[in-house]
DNA sequence: AATTAGTCTATTGAAGCTATAGACTAATAA
DNA sequence: TTATTAGTCTATAGCTTCAATAGACTAATT
């Protein structure tokens, strides 16, 4: 499960995006639209700003504004950025390697070579996620099971 | 990530699933060999019990052994079995549904829609690694990136 | 100069994960 | 039948992380 953090980002993005002129929105109107604790809201946006995604404008008439294009932004690298890794084990990650500790042999675990797998694809289709991927995909009506 | 109670599950399921002969194996030996805490180990043994997936012998000679056929045991039951739902959020899983609080409509929620995708996917690749696929893919050499 | 709005530091409460301790129960073999 | 072995159950403790809040501070705009 992705933390709140990461959903409030995803959300916070979304909606900035959507925002086609890039004028500065209120934190306060975010927090408002999007049903986000405001105080919370303002770490998870310096930390989108941080990382080159929003920038911000001081003073009246200020606030944040997308800085990278929509299609620019993906879903992988929102989730890495606030919830880490993205793979189930820490032997098969991109960015966060970690050996586990009571692995015999890394290189002939069954098991890595499964989550291996399952990293890749996950990261591929998050990876196509961008923002105007997502925006353009609402209305897609699906049947669950 | 999963939690090291699912690692340890699944360790301790290969490595009863690699004992051809079903004799019962101690708790003490799975502990040491696969290098987990023993008292955290009963614990995950008594679950993996409770769900029909190993059985027990008590007294001399006792310990516990499989009672499904390893081929018929997968990660996507076991994970499930230890951290519940497999999805990124609560609103595509099978068996946990939550409703997301500052969700407006669910039917058309792009992010949604992108979790919902990745979640077939990565449940579709758990399925299919059962513990005698894991066990045959040992030695599968793989190049990371 | 006043106002507005973003920035930073610290802290708190709740929850979940990991691990441990100890008492209890049941089955086996001698 | 008795000693032993080994699984079962309950409780709890430490730690970490997540989520949220408070308040003081800083900078830009009009």
């Amino acid at each position: 499960m992705i933390s709140k953090k990461t959903k409030y980002a995803i959300n916070a993005l979304v909606y900035l995006a959507k925002q086609g002129e890039q004028k500065p929105i209120r934190i306060s109107d975010i927090s408002i639209s999007q049903n986000i604790p405001q105080k919370f809201l303002e770490a998870i946006l310096l930390d989108l700003k941080k990382a080159g995604i929003l920038a911000s404008k001081k003073g009246k008439g200020g606030g944040y504004y997308m800085l990278m294009a929509p299609k620019d932004v993906n879903l992988a690298e929102v989730m890495r950025l606030f919830d880490g890794a993205i793979a189930f084990l820490p032997c098969v990650t991109y960015n966060y390697y970690e050996r586990c500790e009571e692995c015999i042999d890394e290189e002939t675990c069954g098991i890595r070579d499964v989550f291996y797998e399952v990293r890749n694809k996950t990261v591929e289709l998050l990876k196509q996620a961008n923002l105007e991927e997502i925006i353009s995909r609402e209305g897609n009506l699906k049947n669950f099971s």
